[in-house]
RNA sequence: GCCCAGGUGGUAUAGCCAGGUUAGCAUCGCCGGCUGUCGCCCGGCGGACCCGGGUUCAAAUCCCGGCCUGGGCGCCA
């Protein structure tokens, strides 16, 4: 008997899901559909611990008191294997959560084989590597699952704040025709009989998109081929991103200020039971976020003995040491133009510094942004100070003949963001599938 | 790309420094036993030294190269 077995169907129909089985429900007879996540075989006495998606419950299987063809299911179940289970619920103090369900009938609907790759319920522990290598039974580990529970809450929140806030969801192109943006290395793919790269940033798109909707947002994957190999970097990630019109660096920063609270809300007040899961406490960070200038950050390295030449980038140590100094949130603001791409605005008073900012969680840099060039002439003169040809920017460089205003933006890495709500220390935990310089499946 | 550490049953590890044992422990899988388990327990069985080369009477162990993994750094719109 399968699942298309129609008294299966029917039985579907009235399923209940093992975290509704509470001791009110006391002597009702329930459906359940699941996975096996643990046998204890006692002899007489089986003990199944289900799981499905809303969480785990115990079934026990009275052998003496069921039929021959259950005892026969009950004694070949494998790990992990799909079941249906017939049974009644009993209010039980001998059971650790006060209840369990009395097995009637059990149905094999997908069998495991019997040696997996991985243990689920996490008794054997596994590396990252092995787990990565079979992500799919690593998934069902609940602690693992509910990092991806509540990154999809998190995308939610994000979604509802946009919409909130007025913003356009937009999508723009991953595959892109030209590799002359600069910066990281991208990635070559066959595009009929040209060459086309995937977007490694929605940059200029959603620069140019503001001339339309005013504030757009978009959330999707990116691509960067770096042979970079740390808990941070990735080759396909997520990015958020947001530009809005008429907005300067300290208007976006205050979006990006409440939009990290709105998530942390969110999650504190509706999605405990997950952060309990992962063993994490979650406070509402609160606003506004302390901020600094780079020249302040190197007067604080400088206070703790490093020394740093006025236009150098922070190094990953050097943040460690400001990380330490400065728990939680916080901005460091008007970084070097000089170490900033193109389309970043110069401040008014020294054009050396420029309306930038980062939002960093202790030492992990979690999104950059800030005031863009708007005006046509310094777009195309800081082109060229970069070193890149305007001619290839035309598509782009023609829209700031438009009618450009004044415009500002971020983009938050959403896998970063993800490990500082879970508290995951390396990036691939964050990702279902990740993509890294040596991985390309599962 | 660089530095450090590592690669032993399906998984996680001990053994390696100081070469020679039946390669140990746990989990896992199979078989048997058990009526209250909840990391169930008890007994039996099964399964492994990353790849290539070298040193040696003898290599999991020492040396060289490769591949891969973890951590750190760099790179990084």
């Amino acid at each position: 008997m399968g699942l298309l077995d129609e008294s299966v169907r029917m039985a579907l129909r009235g399923r209940v899901l093992a975290g509704d089985v509470k001791p009110e429900l006391d002597g009702k007879g329930v459906n359940l559909f699941g996975w096996v996540h643990e046998i204890r075989d006692l002899g007489k006495l089986v003990f199944i611990l289900l799981r499905d998606v809303s969480g785990i419950c115990q079934v026990v299987f009275r052998m003496e008191e069921v039929e021959q063809s259950v005892r026969d299911a009950v004694r070949g179940l494998t790990n992990e294997s799909a079941v249906f289970v017939e049974g009644v619920v009993v209010k039980q103090p001998r059971s650790k959560l006060g209840v369990e369900v009395v097995g009637k009938r059990l149905t094999v609907l997908g069998r495991a084989v019997p040696k997996l790759e991985l243990d689920p319920t996490g008794k054997v522990s596994a590396g990252l590597d092995a787990r990565l290598r079979h992500r799919i039974l690593d998934l069902r580990r609940p602690e693992v699952r509910a990092v991806f529970l509540v990154g999809s809450q998190v995308l939610k929140a994000m979604r509802d704040f946009f919409h909130m806030k007025g913003f356009v969801e937009v999508r723009t192109p991953k595959l892109i025709g030209s590799a002359t943006e600069g910066g990281a290395e991208l990635f070559e793919v066959k595009y009929f009989d040209r060459v086309a790269y995937l977007a490694q940033s929605p940059q200029l798109y959603k620069e140019q998109l503001t001339t339309v909707f005013e504030k757009v947002c978009e959330i999707g994957p990116y691509f960067r081929a770096e042979a970079s190999h740390t808990g941070r970097h990735i080759s396909e990630f997520t990015s958020v991103d947001i530009e809005q019109a008429f907005a300067d660096m300290y208007d976006v920063m205050d979006v990006l200020e409440e939009l990290v609270v709105h998530v942390h809300r969110h999650l504190v007040e509706n999605h405990q039971h997950l952060l309990q899961m992962l063993g994490v406490n979650l406070r509402v960070p609160k606003r506004p976020f302390k901020r600094f200038t780079y020249d302040e950050a190197l007067e604080i390295l400088r206070s703790e003995g490093v020394e740093l030449r006025w236009g150098e980038d922070f190094g990953t140590p050097h943040l460690r040491i400001l990380g330490k100094k400065y728990t939680g949130y916080y901005f460091i603001t008007h970084f070097p133009t000089e170490s900033k791409p193109f389309y970043i605005q110069e401040t008014e008073k020294d054009p050396r510094v420029s309306e930038s900012f980062d939002l960093m969680y202790q030492w992990l840099e979690l999104a950059s942004g800030g005031t863009r060039v708007s005006d046509h002439d310094v777009l195309e003169r800081k082109l060229r100070e970069k070193g890149l040809n305007p001619a290839m920017f035309e598509d782009h460089l023609k829209v700031f003949r438009y009618g450009m205003p004044v415009h500002a933006g971020w983009g938050l890495g959403f896998e970063r963001f993800l490990m500082v709500l879970t508290r995951r220390t390396n990036i691939r935990e964050t990702v279902l599938f990740p993509r890294d310089r040596f991985r390309l499946t599962p």
